[in-house]
DNA sequence: TTGAAAGCGATACCAG
DNA sequence: CTGGTATCGCTTTCAA
C-alpha cells in the first residue's frame, strides 16, 4: 500500500479508500490510484486488513437439538474449528433448537441481532415459515446458509452439505451392484419435512427402477431420526415382508437397526446402506452389519459454512469448486482409523 | 501481550520471550509472566505474529516430470494453493525431475539451501540413495515429507499420501463385489521400485486370497505408467488370458488402458477398477468403462504439505487426524460435476 | 475530497 | 537478563 501511496502520489488513506470502495474520492484520483494497483500487482493481505480494523466474526449454526451422533460429531467439529478459527478472528457457536420444531427456529432467527451476528448456518425442515424467517434475516444483513437440508427457494445465500439425490443415487448403485439375489429392498426414511431424506428417495427410486429391476423398493419407514422408534417398527416390517435382501437407512436412528439386527442372526445376509461414518456405523462396517457407508465429512462441512459465511458477510467472492462437499463412500476396507 | 506484561510487571519483550521459550529471562521472572498467561486465558495471534515477522515460508515439490493426469493435477493445485497460501507468506514452488530418474532427485536434493528453502515435498521411487540425500537434506535442517508414496526408513519428516495398502483392499472389496461371475483379475502395476504400486499390489492380492477364491489374479502388467506401453501390452496378455472378468489398474497410463477398451466392445462387461480421478478416468465412469475409481484429493495432499511442512520448520505440533488423506472412492453416480 | 497520525498484536534489534 | 522502540500492512479517526 504504500508503494501505491508513492507511485500514485496519494496518501495511504486514499489508497485505503479506493481499495475498500469507500465513497469521497474523486474518480480521476481512483483512475490513478488503480493505475498503480494494476502495475504494482498488488496483493492484499486479509490477515494485516483483519488486524487494523479488529474485526471478529460471529457466526451462528442452529442445529435441532437430538441426540444423535451426526448433530454430535458436527457440534464436535464446531467446537474444534471454533478453537482454530479465533486466531482467525471468527466465533463459533451453537443455538439448538427441539427437532421438527420449525417455530422454534423461526423464533430463534427472528431474535438475532446483526450487530451481534453475521452470519447463521441453518439445518432445518422445509416449512414456508422457516423460508419467511431466513429472509428476514437475510434482510437485516445476517448471512444466511443453509446447512445440509438445503431451504431453496429461501433467501439463503449459499447451501453447504452434499446434493442428496446423488446421495441416494450412489447408495443405489451399490446396493443394487451389492445385493446378489432378487428380492425387496426396505428404505428407511427419517421425516416427510426433511429434505434431504425426500431428495435422497428420489434418486435412490429413480436407479433402482432403472438399473435393477430385480429390486423391488419395499414399504419405507419413517423412523424420525429416532433409534427407538426405528427398533419398534423393524419387527412388523420383515413379517411383512419375508424376501427383504437389502435394506437402505437413508436418516439417522441407526443404532436401533444395528441393533435390531444383532437381534436377527438370520439376516447377516442383508446388504444395509446407511449414512454418516460414526462410531456406531464405523463399527457396523467393521463386523459386516453394514456394507456400505455413504458420508459427507463433518469437518468440511463446518469448515464451508464458516468461510461462506464471512465472504458473504464481507462480500466478496469465493472457491465454489472448493466448498462442494463431496459424497464419501466407506467400506470397511478404506475406513479411517 | 500489553495485559501480561502489565500484570506480570515486566516489559513486552520480556513477555515475547517467554511465549515464544528464547533464551535469557531467569526462572522466576518466566514463572510471573507464566502467571499471568494463565490467568489471562491468552491466546496468540498468529496473524499479527506473522505480520510483525515478515517470516516467508519457502516450499518445494519435487515431482517426476511425467505427462500424466495426477501429476498435472497436483501441479494445479500447487499452482492454486500457492495463490492462496501467498496470503499466509508461504511460497510454493515446484521441481521436475526426470521420472524414475532418482539420480536428478538426489542432486536436486543435495543442491538445496536451508536458506533459501524451508521445507521439501518429495515424490520418488525408492531407492537407497533417495533415502540418503533426504536424511542429508533433513540434517540441513529442511524439512521434509514424502508425497504419495512413502520412504518409511528415510529421515522424512511425515509421509502425505494414502495408506495404499488399505487402497488396494478397498479396490479388492469392490472388484469381488462388483464382479459376478468366476474368473481372471489383471493386475496393472506401473514400477516395481514405487512403493505405492506395490503397497496396493499386497492389499489387493490379500484381500482377493481371503473373500474372492472364486477369482485368480493374473499375470501383472507393469505399465512405468506409460498409456503407450499399457496399450501396446494389453492385446498380449488378453491373448493368454481368454477369462478375464476384471481389471485393477493401480498405477497410471489410464489412457492406454480405457483406448484398448475403446477398441473391444467385446469386453464391456468387464469390471474395471482404476486409480486417481481425473478427466479422463471421470469419463471413463461415466461412459461405464471404469466401474470404479479410488482417488486421493489433489488438493488435500498439497494443503498437508504445506501445513505439514510449515509445522515441522517451526517445530510445532499438528493435528494428525487433519493430515490423514482418505482413500476416496468415486463411482458414477457420486462422481461431481 | 484528501492527508497525517495513532493504533491492531506481535517481533526484533539495540541498549543498558 | 531486561526494557524501549521501530516496524509489519492495513484501518480509522480527526483535521484540513
Amino acid at each position: 500500500m504504500n508503494d501505491i501511496a508513492r507511485v500514485a502520489g496519494v496518501s495511504l488513506a486514499t489508497v485505503d479508500r479506493v481499495l475498500n470502495e469507500r465513497p469521497g474520492v474523486r474518480k480521476i484520483t481512483i483512475k490513478r490510484v488503480q493505475a498503480a494497483i494494476d502495475q504494482l500487482g498488488y496483493v492484499r493481505d486479509t490477515a494485516a486488513a483483519n488486524l487494523a480494523r479488529r474485526r471478529v466474526y460471529n457466526l451462528l449454526f442452529v442445529l435441532p437439538d437430538t441426540d444423535n451422533e451426526f448433530i454430535h460429531a458436527l457440534r464436535q467439529q464446531i467446537g474444534e474449528q471454533g478453537e482454530k478459527l479465533a486466531n482467525d478472528r471468527t466465533e463459533l457457536s451453537v443455538a439448538l433448537a427441539a427437532p421438527f420444531d420449525t417455530q422454534g427456529i423461526v423464533s430463534l432467527l427472528d431474535g438475532l441481532d446483526p450487530a451481534k451476528t453475521d452470519g447463521v448456518a441453518v439445518f432445518s425442515p422445509e416449512t414456508p415459515s422457516v423460508r419467511d424467517a431466513i429472509k428476514r434475516a437475510h434482510d437485516k444483513g445476517i448471512a444466511v446458509v443453509t446447512l445440509v437440508a438445503d431451504l431453496p427457494t429461501s433467501q439463503r445465500d449459499h447451501f453447504v452439505g452434499i446434493d442428496n439425490i446423488s446421495a441416494g443415487r450412489t447408495a443405489a448403485q451399490l446396493m443394487g451392484r451389492f445385493v446378489r439375489t432378487p428380492g425387496k429392498v426396505l428404505f428407511i426414511t427419517g421425516s416427510r419435512f426433511a429434505r434431504d431424506h425426500l431428495e435422497r428417495r428420489l434418486g435412490f427410486d429413480d436407479v433402482m427402477r432403472q438399473d435393477f429391476p430385480e429390486l423391488e423398493v419395499a414399504a419405507s419407514v419413517e423412523g424420525r431420526d429416532d433409534p427407538e422408534l426405528v427398533y419398534s417398527m423393524l419387527p412388523e416390517v420383515f413379517e411383512n415382508h419375508p424376501n427383504i435382501v437389502g435394506i437402505y437407512s437413508s436418516a439417522a436412528g441407526n443404532e436401533g437397526l444395528v441393533r435390531f439386527m444383532r437381534g436377527q442372526p438370520g439376516l447377516r445376509d442383508i446388504v444395509v446402506i446407511a449414512h454418516e461414518l460414526t462410531p456406531l456405523s464405523r463399527a457396523a462396517l467393521k463386523d459386516g452389519y453394514f456394507d456400505a457407508v455413504i458420508n459427507q465429512d463433518a469437518g468440511h462441512l463446518v469448515r464451508s459454512c464458516a468461510r461462506l459465511l464471512r465472504a458473504t458477510a464481507d462480500n466478496v467472492p469465493f472457491n465454489a469448486a472448493q466448498e462442494r462437499i463431496r459424497i464419501d463412500i466407506y467400506i470397511k476396507e478404506n475406513t479411517p482409523g
